[in-house]
DNA sequence: AATGAATGAGCCTTCATTCAT
DNA sequence: AATGAATGAAGGCTCATTCAT
């Protein structure tokens, strides 16, 4: 009779989850392990059989929430310019349906990332902006966009607006038309890169 | 016969001043009071002589940091694309002299105020985009910019751009020419907006 | 497999005697939640698992305290003369056995509720001096006292000269002979009460 | 030009005074050298010119409190009972002038005294114990009281009352009769006392 | 003599982590 | 494997007291 066995990977991924909704509910700032294992209901201690400490776990918890996020591999035939609408519709979908949970723990993972405490963020995103840079150059090939225009450039700014619209959505609680900003944005974008006949 | 007398509002500065330099040297997260009085080479409790609390020393300290980065006045005849160029200058400044100091506490003082925990910043930066937003409505009058563009939301992912690339200057250590990126956003901001003849 | 159980009642009990017993060494005053600890042989921070904080501790370990001197259920049937003497007889016996801890407790307990720290005395104390009134308004009633004097006065001297005693004996250390003082308020109580023929 | 002398003693009575002031505005417990020092206008450092220290300058306070509350000498040939009545009616004048604040003072004393930290306060209660007893004794020669009532055991009793009734007129808000209460205590001591014929 | 300024010692409380079952 | 229980370490804050002028 073989003692019961758990699937350690699944255990762990488990608190990892129960860690990411904690973090719905909570500031990383100050969720405490207690939240956690509430959130699990599960003791404190347990938590400490999968993961060697509480920033590890949170780590890990980041991690895979970053990596969930990732672009799905089957649009890697977009443009560019229809990647970052994805990408913008996407930040206006999470806005619209008053899920500034992920944008506010996005918030977090930059906090994180910046402050040396993740470092996977700097790896993620720069693969990110590579990932940009490619879809632009690709296009400069198809003739999509203008050649004396510097893709790793181009992709810099135009992910930092959405970087900077995240800052400002969760920032500004009125005053603020998504629509327009993100209507305004393209179309500056477009004018920008449309190689003119 | 007559005590010692002491400036208070000039030892507040100087409180200020020492948090903030205090704050170069470890995140604003983990800031303890005795990092302060360290950097300052005085007692705890004299900080408690000027200041009620930690929360309200941290504050003062963010305002103070945050007054210092304001436009100033004389520049109010700068036009939108000016008065865009002068604030990357600035950024692109502080990148080459290496304070990052400056920019990184920028990010804790937009984390503070997403968080809510500094709730001046969200006023800050409305003034800011309506400051630009200004600027950008009196070109449209001028006739130096497109009329049928929609002022905020220009203002608006202008503003995230720079934001976005303090993100950037931050969270990239290598591959990243500040010349190149500020000088494609630039071009980009000037086509989109200036009136074709 | 199973983690060590404890009763928390029980635990909570523990802690509440070992903070009357670290009153009985040191004064209410100056009681600090490392005495209580290091009394019980305990970690600090073991007794904030029990107890939300030093004040809700010191009000439980109180109201505990109350709680063991009160009147037993079976007494009811006393006359309020007995009573008194039934009373008057346990201050006795608490002074001869010289245990002042209990009396000192005790004017720890009147100073806190004085004080407003400690509401439960207010509550108590009426309780104790409803109990006296009914019982003398009951021998009222019997023919045993008096029926012109006002019960509520009469509880209320009565349950003063108790209290006066308890301050009288902590302060006179010499040349106080209880069982005379005793006797001749007594004696005193009887003639003023006792209905004549 | 002699150098303007203050004479010593009148400033530490006008700290004196300005510390009981203050304790008709806060707790004993509470009370703050700041406090004392607010309430007289004057830095706390001036304090320490005229005191030791804080536990210096209580004691002196409270020991002049008491000083004050002192028997005026003129009364002494009163007789026991009447004595008993001017110090009821004293009691009474306070708690009707609401001048609570001087009966709360008294506790405080007590307290203080009881726990050791004010040890003029046995001497002074014995005084007046003795006073009280001397009064009886006095009577009991001019045929007024009862010969078999043992004088001190009679003070001992009466003077419990006095200090008992002082802390139920703090502790209770309502439902509380001054005069009811007494007017039956004072009776209840002339049946006992008064000799019959 | 007077006092503004400075401060050290101390206490309550929190929380990540370890231990024992 | 799971967890209830225990705790050490640390930090913010208060306040009596001292120092320098």
């Amino acid at each position: 009779m073989a003692p019961k066995l758990v699937n350690v990977d699944q255990k762990k991924q488990k608190i990892i989850e129960g860690t990411l909704a904690a973090l719905a509910k909570k500031e990383l700032n100050q969720l405490k392990i207690a939240d956690i294992a509430d959130e699990l209901d599960m003791g404190q201690s347990t938590i400490y059989e999968y993961f060697k400490n509480k920033d590890e776990l949170i780590k890990e918890a980041l991690e895979y929430f970053l990596q969930q996020l990732h672009v799905p591999e089957e649009n890697e035939s977009l443009t560019a310019l229809e990647e970052l609408k994805r990408l913008l519709k996407q930040v206006e979908k999470q806005v619209k349906a008053n899920k500034l949970n992920e944008i506010n723990l996005l918030i977090d993972l930059f906090y994180q990332g910046i402050k040396g405490d993740f470092n996977q963020l700097e790896e993620v995103y720069k693969d990110y902006l590579d990932y940009m840079e490619a879809r632009i150059a690709e296009d400069q090939k198809r003739g999509l966009i203008r050649e004396d225009i510097n893709p790793q450039a181009l992709a810099s700014w135009v992910g930092a607006v959405v970087d900077g619209l995240g800052l400002q959505i969760l920032l500004r609680s009125e005053g603020f038309d998504i629509d327009e900003v993100l209507g305004s944005f393209i179309e500056a974008v477009e004018i920008y890169t449309i190689k003119e006949s």
